[in-house]
DNA sequence: TGACAATATTCGTCAAACCGGATATACAAA
DNA sequence: TTTGTATATCCGGTTTGACGAATATTGTCA
């Protein structure tokens, strides 16, 4: 059971359920979007989402200089199990609701040219991004 | 999130995990049945016990020195949800066998005249505890 | 090349969790 | 009351985890 243990470990933390959430709704994410949306520090981004892929639960992919996580696609019987649970329990939460509008806007905003700034300032940095965009598949 | 992540909490421990096992499979157990079968000290067989007491998961009653512990009938929809979800999960791992075969030794010899203290004799059991009826694998 | 953006990692700190052993409490029986 | 058993709780010590700030790394672009 020290195996499940260790999963619920990653459960048992507000900012890594939010991340799983918000991944179960998009196929995947860059740091700097769970930054915004999650209104966290970077490093605590960059910790949690690696913490996870070191448990096998997230996947990254690097593409540039941007870092997309995405769910691993488990193979392991318990662990998809415990995912498909969790996305059913966290739906049920209201709380769910907003952090997906607020994905919403932050996407948009960043498609406008909005930058991956420091935790609360909002500067508006007319910076063009390149071809490089994490519009995703799924619009709810 | 933050109440989902606390319940998460209380599962990210083994020795708790097996205690729900246990009491998914008996309608309640006492401290001492706790300690013999998973074989750890009384402190924290009730220390455990007493948080996951505090966090609504399960009851006690007492009764002359024993305390008898069972799980919560719970009226929240996501607890429930999450035990539910626990009893498939854990009734999958082999471990979760042994762990309840152990409990049959153990109860058996209980009733013998074995004591609680550190793996050794004991007191005699006031519950029935032929006609509980445990709803997966191990049988009376 | 140098400046800058996105991310990873390190560092020091702080709080929470877990533990065993000791002690306290509660109860039962002699 | 005294003794012994079952359980709860307290005490300290160790480990683990989370955190922000700072720094390192990597990639892009001018």
């Amino acid at each position: 059971m020290k195996e499940a243990a260790r999963f619920f470990k990653i459960l048992a933390d507000e900012s890594r359920l939010k991340m799983l959430w918000l991944l179960c709704n998009r196929r995947e994410l860059c740091v700097c979007d769970i930054m915004a949306v999650l209104e966290i520090t970077q490093s605590k981004a960059s910790r949690h989402l690696a913490t996870m892929r070191n448990l096998g639960i997230v996947t990254d992919r690097r593409e540039g200089q941007w870092s997309y996580y995405s769910l691993c696609p488990v193979e392991d019987k318990l662990a998809k199990d415990h995912l498909k649970h969790l996305k059913t329990t966290l739906s049920r939460l209201p709380e769910s609701d907003r952090l997906l509008e607020k994905l919403q806007v932050w996407l948009k905003e960043k498609e406008k040219g909005a930058s991956c700034t420091p935790l609360g300032k909002h500067c508006s940095a007319p910076l063009e991004t390149g071809g490089i965009r994490p519009s995703l598949a799924g619009g709810t």
